[in-house]
DNA sequence: GGTGTTAGTTGCATCACGCGACTGACTCTA
DNA sequence: TAGAGTCAGTCGCGTGATGCAACTAACACC
């Protein structure tokens, strides 16, 4: 996605999308969620080029958010698993799935469920207040100046 | 960020990203969401180039993810807004704000911050169980098939 | 009549991506 | 031991999206 970076930018979404942003970087996280880890797996599951895939996974090791390990030796093959940092962006991937699936159904229902691992239950991706600990919706949450804000 | 389409992706995701995945579009609406909606404002902002915001904008409109209403005539001005698709964007340029503000932390801190409109209490982006109301954390989260996963 | 504002469009050069073939190290089968 | 298969990439070429900068159009202000 970057051919040049978002120069300027004194925002934490861009410093983000420079790391995941790119096309097809979203993807291949998805499908390492998904237990997809080799790197044929995923050209065959995505349909990515191999030049590109390579270039995605080098990118997200070196940023810290997959770690590559050796399944084997004699030959040496990779796996690409999620580092804490990757899992924290699970959230995100769930929520485009969710969008995905509630502006743009399928007509055979989600190809995907989000559960909740130890009840079963539907997952939905509400923001939740840590003072009062209510549950919000977009229209409750309000942005306001950081410590970080550069003034203009 | 599409030259051609995520083809073959049964996918939530890849739909999603048709919409939104591109270089640029997600900062475009992280701008919206801060309250720039002309044109000129964006891309000041942003410092994006006038030709790829203008297809951004037209993308998204198209998309019914922005509405874009005339705020004069004579002559003609536009001003650019959230739908409720749109607004439920928000968790997820929330959720990648909050992560580049935990993994690539600016010296002076965020920005920018999260806040409950009502109370004012900082926001975190948990996921929520819908069945017993618990809130979870990415390893509370598993994905199962769903009635439109193909069979392989 | 000249300058400024706003919302774009146009043209050119460059960069990233898609496509497909190829490499290299090793295993498995006949 | 020759040939096919597996896996993780790299290489080369053509196309399409992006960056840069100038230009247009419609109007307001002085």
């Amino acid at each position: 996605m970057l051919g040049r970076d978002y120069a300027g930018q004194v925002c934490s979404i861009s410093r983000t999308l420079e790391v995941v942003g790119e096309r097809w970087t979203l993807l291949v996280l998805r499908d390492v969620v998904l237990g997809r880890h080799r790197f044929d797996e995923l050209v065959d599951s995505l349909g990515v080029t191999r030049t590109v895939l390579s270039r995605r996974l080098s990118h997200l090791v070196d940023e810290g958010v997959l770690e590559r390990t050796a399944y084997q030796q004699r030959p040496e093959r990779y796996a690409y698993h999620l580092t804490d940092k990757g899992r924290a962006l699970t959230p995100v991937i769930a929520h485009l799935m969710w969008w995905g699936d509630t502006y743009y159904p399928e007509p055979a229902g989600p190809p995907r469920l989000l559960v909740h691992r130890s009840c079963g239950g539907p997952v939905t991706g509400r923001f939740a207040c840590e003072a009062c600990g209510d549950q919000l919706r977009a229209g409750d949450i309000a942005t306001e100046p950081g410590p970080g804000l550069p003034r203009t």
